[in-house]
DNA sequence: TTTAGGG
DNA sequence: CCCTAAA
C-alpha cells in the first residue's frame, strides 16, 4: 500500500476572502508532505484539526495516480451526496459529543452554520488561489511546473470560462497541461463564478460532472464547481510530481528537482518521502527518500490511464473520510468495551487540538504515523465509513445515506451496503431549509456491535421550534409525561422518541441553570452554546421547572432556581404563561 | 413499556 | 444520544 499526502497549513497571513468567515480560520494551503501509503488530505474546520481522507490504492502505477491524487473526488455525487455537510461542521465544532446541550441549534444559528460552512470553503478556495503568490509556497510551485509562464487562459471562448474544457474525456485538451494551467482555471473560478448566471452555473456543472442539475441555489453550484476544480489541481499538483520526479531537498530553501526517466513499471511505484522536522519561512519542506517516477517527457501518463478505460475503476475505488470526532470516540469505546479490534483508530484526538503548524513527528503521532495507518486499514478493512460531507440531502435519502462499518446483513444496512454510485447520484441535494422537519435528514452511523445487533446512532439538532413544542408540551401536560407529549405534540416526528424529549427536557433544564450561574462565563468559553437558547426560552424553562419540579420529587431543580425571576407562589396555578413567550 | 438517571 | 434499572 502506498501513502502519500497533502499537507494542510495553515498561512501566517489569512488572505481576506470575501467568505463569512469570522475568525479568519480556516484558510489553507496544501502541501505534499509524504508518499509512502495512501492517502491525500483535506481541509478541515479549525476545530478539527488535521485531517486526512486516505484512499486505498493497490501499489500499481495507474492506481497511484487515480486514486492517490483524489481523482476520484472528481466524481462530485460521490464526494457530497453521502450526507451533510454542514452538519459534520456544525457536530465537529460543537463537540457534540457527550452533551446534547450544545448542540441545540436556533433557526438562526443554524442559518449562520451553513454560511459558516460557505465561509469555510470560501477560505479554502482563497488560500488555494493565494498558493501562487504565498511566500512559502511560491517556490514550492514554481518549481513544481518547470518553469512554464502561467498560460494566460483568459476567459474561455464563449466570453465564460468553460469548464467543459476540463472534462475527463478529452485528455488532450487544456486538462493535459501542466498544473499551472489547471491552476489558473481554478484560480479564475471564484471570480468567475461569481457573475455567472445560473445557467452558465448549471453548464459548468454539467461539463464538469456529466450530469444536470437541477439545483438553483447558485451558492452551492458554485461550491461544487469549486471542489471540483480544487480537486483537479490536486490531482494536477501530483501528477506534476510523480512525473518530473520531484525532489525536495532538504538543505535547500529552494527545491531541486531531478527528472528521472525511469519508467514506471506497472509493478509499483515506490513514492516514499519524508518529512523534514524543520520549518523553513514557516513552511515544511519535502524530502524523497527515493522516488521512481513515471516518465518525465510523458505528461500524458496520467490522462492516458484516465482515458483507457481506468476512470471506473477509479470512480469505484472507495472514499474513505475521516470520522467525525463522535464517530471516533465511539468507535474506540466500542474497541474498548469488546475489545474486539486490535487497534482502534488512532488519529482521535485528545483535549488538545492538532497543532496546524507543527512538526511532522507531532503530526504522525498524533495523526497518520505508520502504526495509525495500519490501524485503520485494518479498522477499515473492506468495508468504508463515509462520513456525511455535502450539502443537505432529501429527507427519504437520508436514511439510505447510511454510514456503515462491517455491515454485514442487518435490516439496517440492507439497501446502504454498497453506495452504489448510480444510487447515489440519482440523491438531489437541495439546499438547506430552515422547516421544522428538517432534522429529518441527517447522518446515522450504523455500526456493529460484537453482540452482532446494530446500534444506530443519531443526532439531530433539536430546532427552536422544537424546543418550543416540547415547552408547551410540559407546560401541558406536566413534566414525566413524555410519552403524552411525544403522542400529541411530537407524533410528526418520529425521531424524537419520549426519551428523547425527557433528555432534551433535561438539557434544558440544565442549560437555563447554568446560565443563571455563569452568564460571562459561558459566553468566553463557548460562544456557540452561549446563544443556543434565546435567553426567554430558558426563562420559560426555568418557569417550568419551578411549577413542575423535575421527576416526581422536590430535588429537581431547586438547587439552580435561585436568581430566577420569582413566580408568584400565590397563584400557585399549574398552567403558567403557556403559549406567554411564543415566537 | 415507560420513566428516571447515569454515562 | 445511548443504556439500563426500576417501576
Amino acid at each position: 500500500m502506498l501513502r502519500y499526502g497533502l499537507e494542510e497549513q495553515k498561512l501566517d497571513t489569512p488572505k481576506n476572502t470575501s467568505s463569512t468567515l469570522d475568525e479568519g480560520a480556516n484558510m489553507f494551503t496544501y502541501k505534499l508532505i509524504e508518499a509512502e501509503g495512501n492517502g491525500s488530505l483535506f481541509p478541515y474546520p479549525e476545530d478539527e484539526g488535521i485531517g486526512v481522507e486516505y484512499l486505498l490504492a493497490e501499489p500499481k502505477c495507474n492506481e497511484l495516480v487515480g486514486d492517490v491524487l483524489g481523482f476520484e473526488t472528481l466524481n462530485p455525487q460521490k464526494f457530497f451526496s453521502v450526507g451533510d455537510f454542514s452538519h459534520g461542521v456544525e457536530n465537529d465544532q460543537r463537540k457534540i459529543d457527550g452533551d446534547a446541550l450544545d448542540s441545540n441549534l436556533t433557526q438562526e444559528e443554524e442559518h449562520a452554520s451553513l454560511e459558516f460552512l460557505d465561509g469555510m470553503l470560501e477560505g479554502t478556495e482563497g488560500v488555494l488561489q493565494g498558493m501562487n503568490k504565498g511566500p512559502c509556497c511560491e517556490d514550492f510551485l514554481l518549481d513544481t511546473k518547470l518553469a512554464d509562464p502561467v498560460p494566460n487562459l483568459e476567459h474561455g471562448p464563449c466570453g465564460g470560462f468553460s469548464f467543459g474544457n476540463l472534462g475527463l474525456e478529452s485528455p488532450s485538451s487544456s486538462f493535459n497541461g501542466r498544473d499551472s494551467g489547471v491552476k489558473y482555471m481554478y484560480n479564475q473560478n471564484s471570480s468567475l463564478h461569481d457573475n455567472m448566471t445560473i445557467h452558465g452555473l448549471h453548464d459548468d456543472f454539467k461539463n464538469m460532472f456529466g450530469g444536470g442539475t437541477s439545483i438553483k441555489d447558485t451558492q452551492w453550484l458554485k461550491l461544487r464547481i469549486s471542489f471540483g476544480l480544487q480537486n483537479l489541481v490536486e490531482l494536477d499538483n501530483g501528477l506534476n510530481l510523480l512525473k518530473q520526479g520531484v525532489t525536495f531537498n532538504e538543505n535547500e530553501a529552494k527545491s531541486n528537482f531531478s527528472s528521472s526517466n525511469e519508467f514506471c513499471s506497472s509493478a509499483s511505484i515506490s513514492f516514499s518521502s519524508v518529512v523534514n522536522d524543520k520549518t523553513v519561512s514557516g513552511c515544511q519542506q519535502v524530502k524523497n527518500d527515493s522516488l521512481q517516477t513515471l516518465s518525465s517527457d510523458d505528461n500524458r501518463v496520467g490522462f492516458c490511464i484516465l482515458d483507457s478505460g481506468e476512470k471506473d475503476l477509479l470512480v469505484t475505488q472507495k472514499r474513505l473520510r475521516k470520522p467525525t470526532r463522535r464517530y471516533i470516540e465511539e468507535a474506540s469505546e466500542q474497541k474498548g468495551r469488546y475489545q474486539s479490534r486490535k487497534c482502534a483508530i488512532s488519529y482521535k484526538r485528545s483535549k488538545d487540538k492538532f497543532p496546524h503548524v507543527g512538526s511532522h513527528e507531532q503530526h504522525r503521532q498524533a495523526g497518520f504515523g505508520a502504526s495509525s495507518l495500519d490501524c485503520q486499514q485494518e479498522f477499515f478493512e473492506g468495508a468504508c465509513i463515509q462520513v456525511p460531507f455535502g450539502l443537505p440531502v432529501q429527507e427519504g435519502c437520508s436514511k439510505r445515506n447510511t454510514s456503515i462499518l462491517g455491515c454485514q446483513e442487518s435490516e439496517d444496512c440492507k439497501d446502504s451496503g454498497s453506495l452504489v454510485p448510480n444510487e447515489i447520484s440519482e440523491m438531489e441535494p437541495f439546499p438547506a431549509e430552515s422547516q421544522d422537519d428538517m432534522s429529518e435528514d441527517d447522518c446515522i452511523t450504523i455500526i456493529n456491535t460484537q453482540k452482532g445487533r446494530s446500534r444506530r446512532k443519531h443526532h439531530m439538532l433539536w430546532t427552536l421550534s422544537e424546543v418550543m413544542k416540547l415547552i408547551d408540551g410540559v407546560s401541558q401536560y406536566g413534566v414525566g409525561r413524555w410519552t403524552e407529549i411525544k403522542r400529541l405534540l411530537f407524533s410528526s416526528s418520529t425521531h424524537r422518541t419520549s426519551v428523547d424529549l425527557k433528555d432534551k427536557w433535561r438539557n434544558l433544564l440544565r442549560a437555563s441553570c447554568t446560565r443563571l450561574h455563569n452568564k460571562r462565563e459561558v459566553e468566553q468559553g463557548r460562544k456557540h452554546a452561549s446563544h443556543q437558547i434565546p435567553q426567554s426560552v430558558l426563562g420559560r424553562v426555568r418557569e417550568l421547572a419551578l411549577i413542575y419540579p423535575y421527576p416526581r420529587g422536590r430535588k429537581s431543580k431547586d438547587t439552580c432556581t435561585p436568581v430566577v425571576s420569582p413566580i408568584p407562589s400565590s397563584t400557585g396555578k399549574l398552567v403558567p404563561m403557556s403559549t406567554a413567550v411564543k415566537g
